[in-house]
DNA sequence: TTATGTTTCAAACATTCGTTTGATAGTTGC
DNA sequence: GCAACTATCAAACGAATGTTTGAAACATAA
């Protein structure tokens, strides 16, 4: 193998040990010892840890959020007009997901896992990163899942958007803990994207749910 | 207010603070000066910071999976040889969520960040801890949940009880944030309930969903 | 070759961390 | 009142962290 230069050496192994332990658990000298280079490269590199751990993102998101953006322009341009349909607007993001090169020598579950963290284990700095650099893009995305379930009220949306959200960060930040239970228990191989194909029927379906009538109970018996 | 004790003080911030921030970014210096205890009092107490994020959760899910165990105890007997349908099932889990007198000063909602951190962030010993003490009780409601969707393959059981999972999770734990969109879009209080009522019809809708037919498309252009 | 800019390296720096210590109160049982 | 135990406290310990330094090695171009 072709050695690689320091900046990737120093990415790809920062990325597999972030998504292992967490940000804070993985210090720069594991890091560094790991991917055998000085430890004052990461700083004379990148400036510091923070600005690693965004960079590590930013090689993944960077492309993925173009890509997404394609993607969705094409959806928009064969739909000219109509309706697009909600399983459409899953499809994409998912395809999106599966189908992306990945610029990283690690596979796409560990890149998943780490999306994972971000939204979990997210210190003040990582959100306001990735809101700034990547919330239109999200933003896109939400609007084409309003337009596609018109006919929910807005507030069940906004809610069954988070429970969606939430199967699939959930799911995939563990990802690697439950492929290995379901190889265990069921005598499976689970690839990526099986699951993901498993994860869209189910959120469609969620999504499409009655809307349950919230009996307004005396509001004396309630919680804060 | 009544002065709390020191074990208490201790316990109560750090969870509070384990929530906000995690549990490596959390310093036993900020717990205790926030608590007002001594610094050494952790370690008196309770004998290693570890030791004190087991009883962080201790604190709230013993008496939990007690009360869990008994509602599921009333469930079967209501149901006696018949089949519990699934609904039944959930609504028991979130009943009792919902109606537990929360030992902890701090809100439900706090302890379901606290619940989806461990998940996520779990370092090995947590994950452990957590499936030794309380692995009895979820076995217990998989089985259940097993028996309400006995026509579901159970690998596909397996996938969507973890999508099931990560709704609840996910969505607890970001709870107050999202409350407060929810009431400044929508300009709509919502209460913990609320979000638990509609959650079940999604979870439920997503449980029996139509079963995807995995394609076996060619394994080379997969990920590792 | 010389000069200039870039990258690597070992070493040290300044903090911060969890934990331990030993002294000092405070409480309980006899 | 004495002894034994429990709890609190300021202080320090050793280890680990992110970051900085200044010299050495390397590359590029005149």
């Amino acid at each position: 193998m072709a050695q690689l230069d320091t900046v990737s050496r120093i990415l790809d192994t920062a990325e597999m040990l972030f998504a292992e332990k967490g940000f804070a658990e993985t210090s720069l000298r594991t890091i560094t010892s790991k991917a055998k280079v000085n430890l004052a490269a990461v700083n004379y590199h990148f400036g510091s840890k923070k600005a690693l751990i965004q960079a590590v993102f930013a090689r993944y998101l960077d492309p993925f959020s173009e890509r997404f953006n394609e993607e969705m322009d094409l959806l928009e341009s064969r739909h000219k007009g109509e309706e697009i349909p909600l399983n459409a607007v899953l499809e994409t993001l998912t395809t999106t997901v599966i189908t992306m090169p990945s610029p990283t020598r690690n596979g796409l579950s560990v890149f998943m896992r780490l999306l994972g963290l971000a939204y979990t284990q997210a210190q003040g700095h990582m959100r306001r990163y990735l809101q700034e650099q990547y919330g239109s893009v999200f933003y896109r995305f939400t609007a084409m899942v309003r337009n596609a379930s018109s006919d929910l009220p807005d507030v069940e949306r906004f809610w069954r958007l988070h429970f969606m959200l939430g199967s699939a960060v959930f799911t995939m930040s563990s990802l690697d803990a439950l492929k290995d239970i379901a190889e265990q228990d069921f005598n499976e191989q689970t690839r990526v994207r099986d699951v993901v194909q498993r994860l869209i029927p189910f959120v469609s379906a969620g999504m499409s749910a009655p809307i349950p009538d919230l009996a307004v109970s005396d509001p004396a018996s309630g919680e804060g």
